[in-house]
DNA sequence: CGTGTCGCGTAC
DNA sequence: GACGTACGCGACACGG
């Protein structure tokens, strides 16, 4: 099948403003101002990338008067000049171009429009698909099935279709349109008293201009006055409006796209202080060169903070003596804003080997913690979470929490191998930082604490400096893909939320445990001792392989399902094998016993801090590629639930003395998520029928009414309904249900049959994610998924798998960070978040404040995203995480 | 001796 | 081969 061509054409004025207004300013060397010139960098960049594109062209507006002002000299006349910092860049953009091999078009008397307009007939009538990158509305009269507008960062198409439901006009009637309305901007007048309304009325009433004005004995009063006294001007509005057609415009075969960045770019994006390390093979330099450090001393550093107040933003680093913020100390804090270059820092040394000369925290801590309180002060950090712990248990708590490079890495690709610094200063910037081990040797427990002022400063001020350029790359490419929204409104405000849940963590009551671990070691040990006493002494039951030998080699039972290596021993073959022998069912036993202690009664106790005597797992905010939170150290997200035994530890999480908890979950979020995305309306009725939705689901497949559901038929629906959220194929239904493949596949078809729109909306996720590269959650986070590329055929199916899930459970994620963030605003204040288990949030609360936290916690959970279903939570209190069931 | 992979099992 | 996302345990293989 040959590839159909597609002819890109930039409306470089109008991206040229939005560029200025819509991104922070950024300036290259010498104040220069490059926001706008590095945003067209970028955008040039996703175009040579953009697989479908195949032609490109950047149209600008020449600088002279154009034949609108010579019929029209009112034209344009209330025009604001162009912002010197914008006119500034023009040049650079046009250079840019050039050394881009975008070709430019720019043509004395006519405007950018024009040529726009005339390049896309050009190009339609060749039988390419064209998409114009702009906004203006007046380009809607060329589009056509071939022509469409296109928003590289929403990957947004717009064509007639569009056009007709936003507007109600077809393309035909734009140019009758615009007359009729006007545009302000350009000073040309339209009728007056008719808007976008009345004009889009009388169009449909007499379908062109021209019959209005023919026919404006079917008005009255003050309209058919006003339609009248257009008659005169319709001829010069209608000729200011129309586009030209622009000659000698070079041919389309001229606009070939360029897919490599020439060399001789090189130097250019050099001279503008860009990261060279997006667009060029990288070149290993060192962060620290030309670097320009400062040590501050206790005299310095209010006229230091001052200037960074001033400036508005800065990234800061901490330097400490352990990870943990409850046993470490501050070892210095580094700053950087690029004040005296890009590269300038400055390093505020507290603690250091007797002799040296620090700052006394004591003396600074107010100076200091005003800094960090004030809002005003926009403070970037390299996985802030981390810092504001720190600087809160140091006296010295964070607001105005802005950016973070490792939450913008994670955004723009979650599924990088590390978001860590050293990593990104590597690819992003194409340099190399002091690696830690040069300074401190871990193994040796050595810590910054121990190092000469002098090295640490080098260190922390290029750890600040480097975060500072990074968050500047990385966040005009988060406003390039359109997510600089949920890094600034979702993501960024998280860290801080989950900065406070790590440092509370949560109270465990160490007696409960041990408890529960002495009794099911010695029940262990009997497990233990009858497996032996079947097996023999050198057995060993915690081992796959040695029950495999042991059951199918020995025992010659037969073989149930097989893995990469060997026969399998997972549960489902030992439940199938109880019946033939006594071990598969001990096995069992010992394998449960064994999980329970091994992975949470004896580990659990080690994750006690000694100074709080609570647990604080790490809540990692890009350990998903889906938008999950992950928990580590320990995982606070797999303690046991559903079987009795393992349960029972939960009795074992606290609240804190004189509090309670406060629970609640969200009911059939995901299912939800995929009515309101899919738009089923049989679904969606369920929902807003508050029905038990597997129940609903099966009535539905069964074709009965709800009462007469059996329980197996329930529970067939609710693996459906969960399948169907993991793509799952009728093997797997089948496998999972004990029916056969056939029984699963009718089941999956009439599901599909009743829910016509959730089958629509599969295939349409699937197709999306093939064309687009990768899948958008309701926040509008995307997951790139490499395998829908692949050559592989099951690894395509696996794409499509994930296209689909990620999509769903992506989406449930940001409803529960919405929650989260809401929660600040909901809860009573002494009420806090302790832990989040995807669809769970957890609260602990003084009991005077049960009522309030307990209502606040469902309006949080609720209110979190104004959804097509509603969103229902079950909120349950207890006195410990077992007595919330 | 440490490191990486596998099978397995816990959660949602 | 067949159901998505995580974390983490013990066993085992491999390499220094």
């Amino acid at each position: 099948m040959p590839e159909p061509s597609t002819l890109v054409i930039i409306d470089g004025h109008y991206y040229a403003y939005r560029y200025f207004f819509g991104m922070p300013a950024l300036t290259g060397p010498g104040q220069r101002p490059t926001g706008v010139t590095h945003a067209f960098a970028l955008l040039f960049k996703t175009l040579r990338e953009h697989p479908q594109v195949s032609h490109v062209a950047l149209v600008l507006d020449h600088r002279d008067k154009n034949f609108r002002h010579d019929i029209y000299p009112d034209y344009k006349a209330h025009r604001d000049p162009m912002p010197d910092a914008l006119r500034q860049q023009i040049p650079d953009v046009e250079r840019l171009a050039a050394v881009s091999g975008v070709p430019l078009l720019c043509h004395a008397g006519f405007e950018g429009d024009d040529v726009i307009a005339t390049l896309a007939q050009a190009g339609e009538q060749l039988g390419m698909d064209v998409r114009i990158c702009s906004k203006d509305k007046d380009l809607s009269q060329v589009l056509s099935d071939r022509v469409h507008v296109w928003d590289p960062a929403k990957d947004e198409l717009k064509g007639p279709v569009e056009l007709l439901a936003e507007k109600d006009i077809r393309p035909d009637q734009v140019v009758d349109y615009l007359c009729m309305i006007g545009d302000s901007a350009d000073n040309v007048p339209g009728i007056k008293g008719v808007g976008p309304k009345t004009a889009v009325k009388l169009l449909t009433q007499f379908g062109s201009l021209e019959a209005l004005l023919a026919n404006t004995d079917q008005l009255r009063g003050k309209q058919r006055e006003n339609v009248e006294a257009f008659r005169d001007r319709v001829d010069l509005t209608r000729r200011l409006i129309t586009f030209a057609e622009v000659p000698d415009l070079p041919s389309i075969d001229s606009l070939v796209k360029t897919t490599q960045l020439p060399e001789e770019a090189r130097s250019f994006y050099e001279e503008l202080g860009f990261s060279i390390a997006r667009h060029f093979p990288i070149i290993h330099g060192q962060a620290s060169e030309g670097a320009d450090y400062h040590i501050l001393s206790a005299t310095d550093l209010p006229a230091f903070l001052d200037r960074l107040r001033a400036a508005g933003r800065c990234a800061v680093d901490t330097e400490t003596t352990d990870l943990d913020p409850h046993r470490g100390r501050l070892v210095g804090i580094s700053f950087a804003a690029g004040l005296d270059g890009p590269r300038s820092a400055a390093y505020l040394p507290l603690l250091a080997a007797p002799g040296e000369t620090v700052v006394d925290w004591q003396e600074v801590q107010a100076l200091v913690a005003a800094f960090m309180a004030d809002p005003a002060i926009a403070k970037v950090f390299q996985n802030a979470k981390f810092d504001l712990q720190f600087l809160r248990a140091a006296g010295a708590p964070v607001a105005g929490l802005d950016g973070d490079p490792m939450l913008a890495s994670w955004l723009l690709d979650p599924a990088r191998d590390s978001h860590g610094l050293d990593q990104l200063t590597r690819t992003i910037l194409g340099e190399e930082k002091i690696p830690t081990a040069a300074v401190i040797d871990l193994d040796q427990g050595q810590t910054m604490a121990e190092v000469p002022v002098a090295v640490v400063a080098r260190y922390a001020c290029e750890d600040a400096q480097c975060t500072w350029r990074l968050a500047q790359v990385l966040e005009a490419e988060l406003a390039q893909h359109a997510l600089d929204t949920v890094y600034r409104e979702q993501e960024i405000p998280l860290a801080a939320v989950l900065a406070d849940m790590e440092y509370r963590g949560i109270a465990i009551d160490p007696d409960v445990l041990d408890a529960k671990r002495h009794h099911l070691e010695a029940y262990l040990d009997q497990v233990d001792k009858d497996i032996r006493a079947i097996a023999g002494k050198d057995f060993n039951p915690a081992s796959p392989k040695q029950i495999a030998a042991m059951l199918f080699t020995k025992l010659g039972l037969p073989v149930i399902r097989k893995t990469r290596s060997g026969p399998s021993t997972d549960v489902n073959v030992l439940k199938a094998l109880r019946d033939h022998h006594p071990l598969p069912g001990l096995l069992l036993q010992h394998r449960s016993l064994a999980k329970l202690l091994s992975s949470y009664l004896r580990t659990l106790p080690e994750h006690i801090n000694p100074v709080t005597g609570r647990i604080h797992t790490h809540l990692r905010q890009t350990g998903t590629e889906t938008g999950r939170l992950s928990s580590d150290q320990p995982n606070l997200q797999n303690i046991p639930k559903r079987a009795e035994l393992g349960r029972e530890l939960r009795a074992a999480f606290v609240p804190s003395p004189g509090h309670c908890f406060v629970a609640a979950d969200y009911s059939q979020v995901e299912l939800r998520v995929l009515a309101h995305l899919s738009q089923d309306p049989t679904l969606c009725a369920a929902f807003h029928q508050g029905a038990d939705i597997h129940r609903f689901v099966a009535a539905r497949v069964q074709g009965c009414d709800e009462q007469s559901v059996t329980p197996a038929m329930r529970q067939a629906a609710k693996a459906v309904n969960f399948g169907i959220i993991y793509g799952q194929s009728s093997f797997g239904l089948a496998q999972q249900l004990g029916i056969t493949r056939a029984q699963a596949k009718d089941f999956i078809d009439e599901y599909f049959a009743r829910f016509d729109r959730v089958k629509h909306f599969v295939e349409t996720v699937v197709a999306q994610a093939k064309e687009r590269g990768y899948v958008e959650t309701l926040a509008g986070r995307r997951r790139h998924i490499r395998q829908l590329a692949s050559s592989n055929h099951n690894e395509r199916l696996q794409g499509e798998r994930t296209a689909l899930n990620s999509t769903i459970q992506g989406s449930a994620a940001d409803l529960i960070k919405r929650a989260m963030l809401a929660c600040a605003a909901t809860l009573p204040d002494q009420a806090h978040l302790i832990l989040q288990i995807h669809d769970e949030l957890l609260v602990e609360c003084p009991q005077e404040q049960l009522p309030a936290a307990i209502s606040g916690l469902r309006q949080a959970m609720t209110g979190a995203w104004n959804l097509s279903v509603p969103l229902e939570a079950d909120v349950r209190q207890g006195d410990n995480w077992l007595s919330l069931m």
